[in-house]
DNA sequence: TTGTAAGCGTTATCAG
DNA sequence: CTGATAACGCTTACAA
């Protein structure tokens, strides 16, 4: 590819003129820049970004540190941050896949230079430490964060509410005996909800049962499995709370097989509301959580970070809602509630 | 952050050393190194990525293009490349959402510079042609194209004959009016999947009619709403295609609502396999794409680009096979067939 | 309005 | 084994 200097040389102009015809800013003629377009073009020549990055000391690109990303939540959270830097003309360097804190600090390391800022989901406290120390090069902003880091910027949702919410709604529908289907240890929205069920049950003066809370790890195989177990219980629970809408789907499957009636012989809920929930037979009761939002605000904070006029009114840290949404898996009559649609706007998928 | 010259006036050395302790590959003592390693801990310093990739003329990250992004089929792919990136020391550029061909040119030249090479869907022929252009910089592959693109690496899914397939077990199975829940219009996977289901019929003798082809856009919505059009049908089709598992979904429950039995009343199939298909009531009939593979495969043959060996026997166009997986939704007996698990591993989602 | 030249933080090529 | 120094491709004062 041709650099600035063979368009000057070509076009009969300094590589200054070239580089101000290409950052708009300065001054010249329109008929050298005429000139210069046309040379440029002919010669198929763009400004190099590492060279550019270099001196300007702006990348135009936006880190994104994940966990390994799998389910619609976290492609909803990508889908929105793409958007939100896109819509910034900013484009999202992404590395995913950190297990523990030491890969992200190996990645957000080797991202050095290559981005302006970075939006980060830390799995555990250590790699909260390692964030921090990033935090010193450029604004970062935390998704879901276990605890409040200095310095950086932060958004999460309601998990806690969320199933505090949930059970809430369920004990007050006569339930008492109810299981919960726990996410991954380690996992910051599994807890946060697990907290949730326990602190409603406790608030309504049920004490939490340890034979009632069953493991997972947050996919439908999980949630499938879990079923017999609780069928096996000696009390039936009269109701299970999935802390998310995969182990649910799982878990209505395996009912139905054993044939065991939802909402009839007992009520089934999740966590996330993603879009095949209202689909399914019945359709489930759940929390919505708008991942998209999530990552989307998560720009938004950051844009708002390394402008120079917002660094004066920064909300540091954020919480997004998290709603009941009511359908006929909790045994509900299904008219006498919204059914929740999903607010996102979503286009066609590819496959 | 510090650079190279602060280390090394601080460590005492030349700043060519302490670049050479970065890049290992030149000799230098163990006690310079050491030093080295130490006062750059000590000042927090990391080479700087754009200086780097201006000297070596590599940046270690990937761009990736892709229309808008959504549904899992989409979130696997980028999944698959991420992870294919990673293992091989790479990072992914990505930026989605891409309506137009010009937008995508936009994209990929504000990547120049910034990576070593491209994995782009193109939706349309118009960004094709843009693509080629930037072909002549790096290996370029495309996934699912619409046309061989000289010069570009290539992979793409067997739509046609996996719809073909599919629709050939229906026929085999008795069935005869059979209807169709198109994709978007211009949608490459969509096209050929219909083309593959007009191919089936009439080899079978079977003139495809367009009364039983119906308009679809890939969400579970769609399907769902184009059943009451179905049912209104003079003759019910005793079996409906739809190409792809969303629009399956939306269908199943819409059928269900109406009091329709599915396989009794009518078969349902589908194209994906997504990891809720099989848990569906009844299960899902599909066809097995692996995107997550699509991605990773996708990944290797630019790495194979890349490689001075590699560029000696590259396959310039490989084809990701389609495989029919029998579930209950079609009407056949399940234990016949096996249930067609899927194959990329998965973790646990974070939401 | 345009040109000259000094960086930006590295790596790579020489000498030593 | 180590050190000068010239690139890499661009932006940006400063001059003209």
């Amino acid at each position: 590819m041709a650099t600035i200097r063979d368009v000057a040389r070509v076009a009969g102009v300094s590589i200054a003129t070239v580089s101000r015809v290409y950052n708009g800013s300065a001054r010249v003629s329109d008929e050298t820049r005429r000139k210069v377009r046309a040379v440029a073009a002919k010669m198929d020549y763009w400004p190099n970004g590492a060279a550019r990055s270099l001196t300007t000391a702006r990348t135009h690109s936006l880190g994104v540190l994940l966990p390994d990303l799998y389910g619609e939540f976290f492609s909803e959270v990508i889908r929105g941050i793409d958007h939100g830097a896109r819509q910034a003309k900013y484009q999202i360097l992404v590395s995913s896949s950190h297990a523990d804190s030491d890969a992200l600090v190996v990645a957000s390391r080797s991202m050095h230079g290559r981005i302006d800022g970075l939006i980060a989901m830390a799995p555990d406290v250590a790699s909260t430490a390692a964030i921090k120390q990033i935090a010193r090069n450029f604004p970062v902003v935390l998704l879901n964060p276990r605890v409040e880091v200095e310095g950086c910027y932060a958004i999460s949702i309601a998990n806690f509410e969320g199933a505090h919410t949930m059970v809430r709604h369920l004990i007050a529908q006569g339930h008492e005996r109810i299981a919960i289907l726990k996410g991954p240890h380690g996992n910051v929205d599994a807890e946060e909800r697990l907290r949730g069920y326990r602190s409603a049950l406790r608030e309504s003066g049920i004490h939490p049962l340890p034979e009632l809370e069953f493991d997972g790890d947050f996919t439908e195989a999980s949630g499938h499995r879990r079923a017999k177990e609780i069928l096996a219980l000696e009390g039936l629970p009269t109701a299970v709370f999935a802390v998310n809408d995969y182990m649910a789907i799982g878990l209505l499957s395996a009912l139905r097989d054993a044939g065991v009636r939802v909402p009839e012989d007992i009520a089934v809920t999740g966590f996330d509301n993603i879009a095949i929930s209202q689909y399914l037979s019945p359709p489930l009761t759940t929390v919505q959580v708008d991942a998209y939002e999530l990552g989307q605000r998560a720009v938004q904070q950051w844009l708002l970070a390394i402008e120079p006029e917002g660094r004066s009114t920064p909300p540091r840290h954020e919480v997004l809602p998290a709603t009941l949404v009511i359908r006929r898996s909790c045994g509900v009559a299904r008219s006498a509630v919204p059914r929740g649609g999903r607010k996102s706007k979503r286009k066609p998928d590819g496959g």
